[in-house]
DNA sequence: GTTCTTACA
DNA sequence: TGTAAGGA
């Protein structure tokens, strides 16, 4: 059995050693919530393996340029895709067992045009490209677009066509 | 060890 | 804006 990454054991000098950063900034870090290390009993801040190697990751993206503000919303994303990869292999899984337990062949399921799921008879087939761009409401935007294309060659030099203002009045 | 404040680039 | 230093 190896070393458990996730023990909280290093103390905020040796993890900040470990990570080659001033301890002031481990505590920046972890006030605006970016690497947050568990706590001993006390106040005190207990640094795992797994926290040195997210306190890299915000050294690599800080060097990109990448604002703390950004790192913060980068990190809860990451943490919200391991979660919600996870929650597709439960799913997945639990419906595996259910199809082997109670097959259902009345119904079959496919993609829609938008990549929606729809569910069909067996035999039948998703409505046809045609139908669901008019389904869509985007008919009127396929229509703005066809005028744009229309306009006279002199006119591009001097208005940008996807200027909001005028594409609303189309 | 902690938080708060301040200085600097 | 981000990092580091000093004091309580």
């Amino acid at each position: 059995m190896g070393i458990d990454v996730n023990a909280p054991i290093f103390v905020i000098s040796v993890a900040a050693e470990l990570a080659e950063m001033h301890p002031q900034t481990l505590r920046q870090y972890d006030r605006l919530g970016i690497v947050r290390p568990s706590r001993a009993p006390g106040r005190s801040r207990r640094y795992s393996q797994r926290d040195i190697e997210l306190l890299r990751e915000v050294q690599k993206l800080s060097q990109e340029g990448v604002s703390l503000e950004g790192i913060k919303r980068i990190m809860e994303l990451q943490n919200q895709v391991t979660g919600l990869r996870q929650r597709v292999v439960e799913l997945s899984t639990q419906l595996d067992e259910a199809q082997r337990r109670a097959p259902d062949r009345s119904r079959v399921f496919a993609a829609g045009l938008a990549g929606d799921v729809v569910t069909l008879s067996r035999g039948q087939r998703p409505p046809a490209a045609a139908t669901a761009v008019q389904q869509l409401g985007l008919v009127s935007l396929m229509e703005r677009r066809s005028r744009l294309r229309a306009l006279p060659a002199g006119k591009s030099a001097e208005r940008n066509y996807a200027d909001d203002d005028y594409v609303q009045s189309l």
